[in-house]
DNA sequence: CGTCCCATGTTGTCAGCGTCAACATATCGT
DNA sequence: ACGATATGTTGACGCTGACAACATGGGACG
């Protein structure tokens, strides 16, 4: 198909993925993922024009992945409103435990300058499906009286913020016997009732 | 005092902050700082290690300051539990916005490896408050049936994500004609109620 | 089938970076 | 007065991202 290498496009962003999960983005090397797929140090510029293209691409990628995994989430929890929003933001804390390179793509700071196209699709796309899940659940009787921006700014903080503290090895300590996983969907629970509110009684 | 410069330490990690606030933490350089100072460009070794010393150090007198208004907050809050716990989620975001800085410095992965006891022990002091303040708004009927720890993680979670979310200008543009600050403490009112629960009538 | 274009990869170069080692000098305790 | 020491300087090394110039192979098209 291809040149000299075959799909190095994919392999750099695999690669990346890689390197991002085991030792951060900081340590993110373009000479150094050249170097591991053997190919000249200047090959990638090729496929990124420079070393944030890779970030930016894969977190296009993941927004695009995470849009899936909460479209099946949603799909899977059936009708009740809060059952929906509670299962994306269970969806949420799970792709970020099982993907933490893409989460740390999609939260880095320098994506989040740049314009790019398919990335500001791919993100409206993520926030399409949140505040459309947060608005039918607000009608549902969830957090009324509060505007649905704040609606989900609660809730994407606290799901952000969940995902990002237990990926963190250094809270990681407090939580010893219980999954991650585990600790993450208890969390949401309180965040997003589980259930429309027949038998659940909320105190202010 | 000193001798060629004078206080090249506190200089440096002022000029650290100011670059972290203004460009990001990933633009922070070595050379650049020590160019800005008048200094020769290893002079801040004679200070800090490496480039990780500066932040690490950043990191822990954020803690210290931000202990001390997690403090002040407290006890301006009275002596209500909830309106304690309520007080320390405002201070927190207030911080955050108010010193992005430093903020950033605190939550930077690269620190979070290091094992600096000054740091650790500026840490420890912080999750002391926040497990103190939230042990105390359980006991006066918050999030009952939840773990303590549960409780603290909800709501750190919830904190640290608006406090995030807000300090972003991507996602800053939802929130017109309201200061991050307001909507912060709106959110935080949901994750806390700002009262305990007697027979009042919270208004929002 | 031949030829040209272009996508893809290579080589070489540059400035900037963090870090280290060797050196210089002002300040302070004695 | 003087020597140790804290602080700053100079120079070097290998690494990095980025760019420009060049090479090559495969596909488009006659």
């Amino acid at each position: 198909m291809s040149y000299h290498h075959g799909n190095l496009r994919k392999q750099i962003l695999a690669r990346a993925a890689e390197v991002i999960a085991r030792e951060g983005i900081e340590k993110l090397s373009l000479r150094a993922i050249a170097r591991d797929l053997g190919v000249s140090h200047s090959a990638p510029a090729r496929h990124f024009k420079d070393k944030t293209a890779i970030i930016e691409a894969l977190a296009t990628e993941s927004f695009s992945l995470l849009v899936a995994a909460l479209d099946a989430a949603t799909e899977a929890a059936g009708a009740d409103p809060m059952s929906r929003y509670n299962a994306i933001g269970k969806a949420l804390v799970g792709f970020a435990l099982e993907h933490p390179a893409y989460y740390r793509a999609m939260s880095h700071p320098e994506v989040r300058t740049r314009t790019n196209a398919a990335l500001m699709k791919a993100h409206t796309d993520y926030m399409t499906r949140l505040l459309q899940a947060a608005r039918e659940a607000q009608a549902a009787g969830w957090l009324e009286g509060h505007s649905p921006e704040t609606a989900v700014l609660f809730s994407t903080a606290a799901a952000q913020g969940v995902a990002q503290i237990l990926a963190d090895p250094f809270d990681g300590r407090l939580f010893a016997g219980r999954t991650p996983k585990e600790i993450g969907d208890e969390v949401i629970d309180i965040v997003i009732a589980p259930q429309s509110p027949a038998p659940v009684k909320t105190r202010a």
